[in-house]
DNA sequence: AACATTTTTTGAACGCGTTCAAAAAACGAA
DNA sequence: TTCGTTTTTTGAACGCGTTCAAAAAATGTT
């Protein structure tokens, strides 16, 4: 992601780009707030602010990044005991919403910088992970033992999904994706129990293993190119 | 999408620059293909391509368009009786990849015009959820009855995750999204089978419920929105 | 043939993200 | 203090997607 400053002042100056530029998008939304202006705001030059920024998808990734800790901290007061799998869930997704739907309008880029893995993504999805984990380990009753430990990846991948929709929901108020929120969790917490069950339990792994570069790697995949009659160049 | 010519002549400059773009896409790939480089090879002026074509957005929803009709009849040969539903699921994403890999550079903006619904996506909807009826119906055994109807559905929205998974994969020849699609074809197949089972069998018409807009639309998720502290302009 | 209207075509411009060579400043060793 | 080296900062430029007013050509009516 972005360069770490050798001085103090440097250090300074890359704060002040971050922050204007958050502002910036907080106010003037995504399309406004062009690199051009958000140096002019930080006070620096335009290309004083590539400098410490390799991208402006560099800086929209420290947004998702921040708009996960603050979606993490609001969920850390809901998830007391007694709590169910599928009241977590929902917790969890509500509160996502929540933070993030004032930048609906970054939704795009947002699932961009999340798919290319070249990014700080890496720092978004351990934060996502954990908050799955802490919906599983405090819901009362657990989820069944067998599946305890890779639910959270599960609820990831379900998430994923949410996250994709909502991106580009264009109805009012993102409500068809807001609606899938609230539909989908009752569904997962209900496979969840149905896990219980040696076949269902059989079909979560299934899932699960999909998921697993470790499997993927062992399965030989590597049927040669064919040429095709029209190849286009590498970028 | 693209405006329709009033004139014959229109009609043929408008197909030209299309073939063109195609032709230009296919030999210099993505980023070389710029909006004047193609218009320059088509004859005709920067402006002018966009008196028939509203974005580049749009000449590239006609490119997987056209690689999804490819696809579509690189399949009619493989439907044959006796075919697994499995062996069809795999038939079906084989030929996907097999028509797209020459443009996996496109992957991220393929994305990007079939997850916004403005554009001409509903042609390719169309033609894949027809793909996925074929590799239902010509399957044997037959899927369950009961699921034999909305199983198309389904099999459309896993196709779409590995599409997505497909289009930012980075691996070399894209050796993971390769292997993905290896193998969910027989977890697919799995849990059609199963669906025999009138638990498994909900879980399913959950599932599809999930995807049906009348069904989201009945639920209350119309919450009225909270000020948000930051809140970005619409764009 | 002449004219008003519609359709096609153009050139010039805008702001964007990004790059780069080079100036300015800060720093460390002599 | 001086000088070589690293770090910070800048201005200018490139090509991109897109827009727009206006020219040119085609068309239809009288």
């Amino acid at each position: 992601m972005s360069i770490q400053p050798r001085t103090e002042k440097g250090r300074q100056t890359q704060a002040k780009l971050l922050a204007t530029a958050l502002d910036c998008f907080a106010e003037e939304g995504y399309r406004a707030s062009s690199m051009r202006v958000i140096a002019a705001k930080a006070g620096v030059s335009l290309s004083h602010a590539y400098y410490y920024f390799q991208s402006k998808e560099d800086i929209v990734t420290q947004l998702l990044l921040n708009l996960r800790i603050e979606q993490y901290e609001l969920c850390q007061g809901v998830f007391d005991e007694g709590n169910t799998l599928e009241s977590n869930i929902r917790a969890v997704l509500d509160a996502g919403v929540q933070v993030l739907a004032p930048y609906h309008e970054f939704g795009p880029v947002f699932l961009k910088v999340l798919l290319s893995d070249e990014h700080a993504n890496d720092e978004v999805s351990k934060i996502e992970l954990s908050l799955w984990e802490q919906a599983v380990t405090g819901a009362r009753p657990l989820p069944p033992l067998g599946i305890r430990r890779d639910l959270p990846k599960f609820l990831l991948l379900v998430s994923r999904h949410v996250f994709s929709a909502w991106a580009y929901d264009q109805s009012a108020q993102q409500r068809r994706s807001r609606a899938l929120m609230k539909n989908i969790a009752p569904v997962v917490a209900k496979f969840a129990v149905l896990c219980r069950l040696p076949v269902v339990r059989s079909l979560f792994e299934d899932i699960l293993a999909l998921l697993d570069p470790k499997t993927l790697d062992e399965t030989e995949a590597n049927q040669p190119l064919r040429s095709a009659l029209r190849r286009p160049r590498a970028s």
